[in-house]
DNA sequence: GACTCGAGTCCCGCC
DNA sequence: GACTCGAGTC
């Protein structure tokens, strides 16, 4: 084993519980992996191994690994997930006894907003007090607190809190009729699950007799509860963290589950990595620098071996020019043969950053992967479409049902849709299954009432079909007779804008066919389930991807874990990193932001470049930026007035006109 | 009921 | 810029 000492000594530690407190580029992936390898070599069964991981990337590199070490050819092997596809197993198994059905549905954020303007309207909150987004979030809030809907009324304290509250209510009941859950419910009803049912306890636990959490400094409370469940006989229990890359705070995560280790699991053994083998010195050194700026940690310096260049800093004109300049620099480095595009990535603050790169990239005809960002099935045709499978999969879909009612149009108006949400809501059903009452409500115009009736007769068909005919012909045959290709022809004059529209309803039907071809018994809800949760469980398919050449385009958040040779950070500016909302909120939020610079900048092994863009759109207009406080931090100018004014404190000194170009000649780098 | 137009709002990140 | 909502018109 090529390990250090310390590396050595996580792996090889005996059963029991096991904290590794590690840097980043320690390896710490790598002691996960190599504890499996170790433990299987120890004859411990593979099936009993689990190891639980934050992202699907992460999973997929860590199975990935771990493959590699103990042989493909193990027909048993470890279990490697993340949290919420375990909880998603659970949950298939028990349902039932929380009165779910075991084909639940899952829903995702474009769903939720859904069920919570439905949730809204019904509390008559529609005049703009309180918005779904904002419902969604304060829901999330309650949800990573464990507060249930009808305890959530008891913490309001305003006007908007009881409304919420309210409206929290509504969204569960809502989500309960559907046979839905939401992401916070996967491991809400788990915990309720292991909780409340002994013999359930017993049977998910004993699954395995290892179980291994990779960043655990990430881990809400729901989470660290189903851990210590899970861990509780065995107290088999490996933990690997680091309290400097804590970077979701905002979903309930706290450094201080990390720190509790210890006295939950007294006999736990800890053991410190501190020897980063990924990133240059010169790297590290401006990661170092950045992270002592945050008051509330344990001080670690990570020791390093290898030299090679400084960081460099590119300044643009705006967000255009920033792709250009980095997807021409990788271009140019591809083009001779320094690198493959693999060697790349593209890390950005938020999900639509990408768009200016992916332009360039396809441009200049670099084969790229955007990992994450759910883009795709946010478009409205794929919402759509994927609307009209959950009718087939469950017509009692309110969501579903109500945003296809009249897509394409079929000539049933808002008054008639209101006329049948009225008449389910009192008759206590959901609005599918008055549909056929339609024909005899008064006030229901003739085309309404045939449009009706041929949705209703459409969807029952369909549903009649899907028994028989091959998942992928279905989903064709069904677009087909929708016209939902004229339509989109219809109402997106633009060629280019309907043209990728179309292009969108053929990958969709790609995506459906490529399930259907590697599933064994394919579903209209099997296919929706792992759409929700964007994981594909098959092997060949992710080993494809994986050893795709292609540049990777993805957010910070979802770069935990991965490292790349070269690595572009982009958009180095005030307002995207840190992210306004988090300057906004104060508190800990800027810190937070500054943890997730310092993820960005140790992804990277041997050339860091960050980017900035000296004015970007917003909104449609062009807006003026100023760099990141973080730059000024990296380079160690926090005595520089421009920094002290970006984080809002005066400067000592006034800027004058030719001190103002100087430091911004400073701010872009000395080289 | 369908369509158009203007006003107002908006999304941070992941599963 | 993109989207939704409401008002107004056909």
């Amino acid at each position: 084993m090529d390990l250090n000492p310390a590396q050595r000594d996580a792996v090889t530690t005996p059963s029991g519980p096991l904290l590794v407190l590690a840097g980043a580029g320690t390896g710490k992936t790598r002691v996960v992996t190599y504890r499996i390898a170790e433990l299987i070599r120890r004859r411990v069964r593979p099936a009993r191994i689990l190891a639980v991981t934050f992202t699907n990337k992460a999973a997929d590199e860590m199975r990935e690994r771990a493959l590699a070490l103990i042989g493909r050819k193990l027909r048993a092997r470890p279990e490697i997930s993340t949290f919420h596809s375990l909880c998603v197993r659970v949950l298939r198994r028990h349902a039932r006894r929380l009165g779910y059905p075991d084909a639940f549905a899952i829903y995702d954020r474009g769903d939720q907003e859904g069920v919570a303007r439905g949730a809204l309207r019904e509390i008559r909150a529609g005049d703009g007090l309180l918005r779904p987004g904002e419902l969604i979030w304060r829901i999330g809030r309650w949800k990573t607190a464990s507060v249930r809907p009808d305890r959530a009324a008891a913490t309001a304290h305003t006007d908007k809190d009881h409304l919420a509250a309210a409206a929290y209510r509504r969204y569960q009941n809502t989500l309960r009729t559907q046979g839905a859950v939401d992401f916070d419910d996967l491991l809400l009803l788990t915990e309720e699950l292991l909780q409340g049912f002994p013999e359930i306890l017993e049977a998910e636990a004993g699954r395995f007799d290892h179980l291994l959490v990779d960043e655990y400094q990430d881990t809400n409370a729901v989470q660290y509860r189903i851990v210590k469940a899970l861990a509780a006989g065995h107290r088999n229990l490996c933990v690997v963290g680091d309290d400097d890359q804590s970077i979701y705070g905002w979903r309930g995560a706290e450094v201080a589950h990390i720190l509790r280790f210890k006295r939950d699991w007294p006999e736990a053994k800890v053991v410190r990595l501190e020897t980063n083998y990924r990133s240059t010195r010169e790297i590290l050194a401006w990661a170092n620098r950045l992270i002592a700026f945050n008051k509330l940690r344990h001080d670690k310096r990570l020791r390093c071996a290898r030299r090679g260049d400084k960081p460099r800093i590119l300044q643009c004109e705006n967000e255009a020019e920033e792709a250009k300049a980095v997807v021409g620099e990788i271009a140019e480095r591809v083009r001779a043969r320094k690198r493959k595009p693999r060697d790349f990535a593209i890390l950005c603050r938020t999900n639509e950053q990408p768009r200016a790169f992916e332009t360039e990239l396809r441009q200049a005809e670099l084969p790229y992967v955007l990992v994450g960002g759910m883009s795709f099935y946010d478009r409205k045709e794929v919402r759509d479409l994927m609307a009209y499978l959950k009718l087939l999969a469950k017509p009692r879909d309110e969501a579903a049902l109500l945003r296809v009612i009249n897509t394409p149009a079929r000539g049933i108006g808002q008054t008639t849709v209101q006329k049948l949400t009225e008449t389910a809501v009192g008759a206590g059903k959901p609005v599918w299954d008055v549909l056929g009452r339609a024909g005899r409500m008064g006030g229901v115009p003739d085309a309404a009432r045939e449009g009706i009736r041929r949705l209703r007769e459409l969807i029952t068909r369909y549903r009649e079909q899907s028994k028989h005919v091959p998942l992928a012909k279905l989903v064709r045959g069904l677009v087909e007779e929708l016209g939902y290709r004229d339509e989109l022809a219809r109402i997106y004059r633009n060629p280019d804008d309907r043209d990728a529209r179309l292009a969108a309803v053929d990958e969709l039907l790609a995506s459906v066919g490529a399930y259907a071809e590697r599933t064994p018994r394919p579903t209209v809800g099997g296919f929706l389930q792992q759409v929700a949760l964007s994981t594909m469980d098959d092997d060949r398919d992710k080993e494809a991807k994986l050893q795709r050449n292609a540049v990777v385009l993805m957010t910070l958040h979802a770069a935990k874990g991965l490292e790349f040779p070269e690595v572009y950070m982009v958009g180095m500016e005030e307002g995207l990193l840190p992210h306004h909302r988090a300057v906004s909120e104060g508190g800990g939020a800027v810190d937070e932001e500054r943890r997730l610079c310092y993820v960005g900048v140790t992804r990277a092994r041997q050339r860091l470049t960050l980017s900035l863009a000296l004015s970007r759109q917003k909104w449609g207009k062009a807006r003026p930026t100023q760099p990141s406080r973080f730059l000024y931090e990296l380079t160690g100018q926090a005595d520089n007035p421009n920094y002290l004014a970006a984080i809002g404190k005066r400067a000592r000194t006034g800027p004058t006109k030719a001190g103002g170009a100087a430091q911004r000649r400073a701010s872009s780098g000395r080289r």
